[in-house]
DNA sequence: GGGATCGGTGGTGTATACATTCCGCGTCTG
DNA sequence: CAGACGCGGAATGTATACACCACCGATCCC
């Protein structure tokens, strides 16, 4: 069943994932199948599909004696998972530089650090936050990839996945645009980096440098933790701590 | 419900995962409910569950339009695996010894070590094989809980369960047993050397000595291999490599 | 003769009825 | 009074019938 098809199931995964990390299904808290089926006018069926997705995805432990619930996260939680990103990147980036990237590739995410730079305008301000998310977004998917397995790829897109970890997860809303901006280039110029040591062969200096940029999205996270928590998008989980 | 649960989707679980992992179901097949589901005399419903529980271990991928096939594993992707999983415990160890471990869970593990030691007998070729593989299993079960967090333990877990990264994947059949020894007791060292760096707060010596531990995994498996697949062990995943 | 359309077939998706299991509560008995 | 047995309800597990969709081949029309 693809991701994009048109079902029950489909549509139960997307409202429930949205209930979990909206806070409205709470961490611990158990889901009976019953209930979300009658909630989404379906039968318990694609119900137990979604859910089961959902466990696939972190955000629904297995129970014992069958059921799930909803897996709770804490601050530290986020603080790790960006870590572990960090870490997962680092390898990725790490081994497309000792083994050596196919041309293509390397021309294709030298591309996505161009794009990202014509994000910015001259103004202070002026930066074209959608964009630069999506390619950013593009620029993590493509940096996994950049080693050439297929195994790596996998479970550092996984990594990111995590529904905390997200690469953009950290990045504040609208508000306070001047110091977002310098964050975003201080970003910019590590994703540089991490592309000149990939093309470099520098595996160690590679891997170190990915694990810098995540580290910075953690200061900055925890910056703006302190500094105002309304301030943090609801973007896939995070939700979830600004709310606990 | 519960691993050991005795229901037809546990069954259909634990059969399938045989299946696959023997070969007897290849890489890059198309699973069908039907045929399965006939096969076992069940219906296709546990069929369903027990393929969903597949692909979330890493056994299938789901495909576009509905149905599953089973992976398909390189030679490259225990490499991979193997890698990963270094990574993963040298974070989790450097993450402990950063953060500090509680003292009960410091002795847990060092006596696991010390149970390990009693493993190798005073003659050349005189181990305790069995004990071993299943203290070596606890080592790595609780290096992984070391660092105290649920979310890295839990995705370390993870990355030693990708099938064909198990901790004791590499090690070789009861034949060649005195080789086979000598690479034991350097892998123990490795386990002291590990947990002493914890316990002495050495963050970087602990990441360090937990990805060069992963790599003595790496040469010992790729020296079996070379030297003779009918070696190893058929242990979950490696079987489709060595039958590859 | 070629292309479009219309079934047929084979597969998953869904609903639903029924089975089973687990847990809690009450009662009965020693 | 305490412990065990049993009953009942609530939840998941399972089977099955049917819906639906995609693919494919054959036929029919242009």
């Amino acid at each position: 069943m693809d991701q994009s098809a048109n079902t029950h199931a489909t549509r139960a995964l997307i409202e429930l994932r949205k209930k979990i990390i909206s806070g409205d299904l709470p961490g611990g808290m158990r889901l009976f199948e019953v209930p979300l089926a009658e909630d989404l006018k379906i039968s318990r069926t694609p119900v137990r599909e979604a859910m089961s997705r959902l466990a696939e995805e972190g955000l629904l432990d297995r129970v014992r004696g069958g059921g799930f619930i909803v897996r709770s996260f804490a601050m530290s939680d986020v603080i790790d998972a960006i870590e572990l990103r960090g870490v997962m990147e680092g390898t990725a980036a790490r081994l497309a530089a000792e083994r050596g990237v196919e041309p293509e590739a390397l021309a294709s995410i030298t591309e996505c650090v161009r794009l990202l730079d014509a994000c910015f305008g001259a103004g202070p301000g002026q930066v074209d936050f959608d964009a630069y998310e999506m390619l950013n977004a593009r620029f993590h998917r493509e940096l996994a990839a950049l080693c050439g397995s297929e195994t790596v790829r996998r479970e550092v897109e996984r990594a990111s996945r995590l529904p905390f970890a997200s690469p953009s997860a950290f990045l504040p809303n609208r508000a306070d645009i001047d110091a977002f901006r310098r964050s975003l280039t201080g970003a910019q110029e590590q994703h540089r980096a991490i592309v000149s040591a990939i093309a470099g062969r520098e595996g160690c200096r590679a891997e170190a440098l990915a694990r810098e940029h995540a580290r910075t999205a953690r200061h900055n996270l925890e910056y703006i933790l302190v500094k105002d928590r309304s301030l943090i998008k609801r973007v896939p989980g995070l939700a979830l701590v600004v709310a606990g």
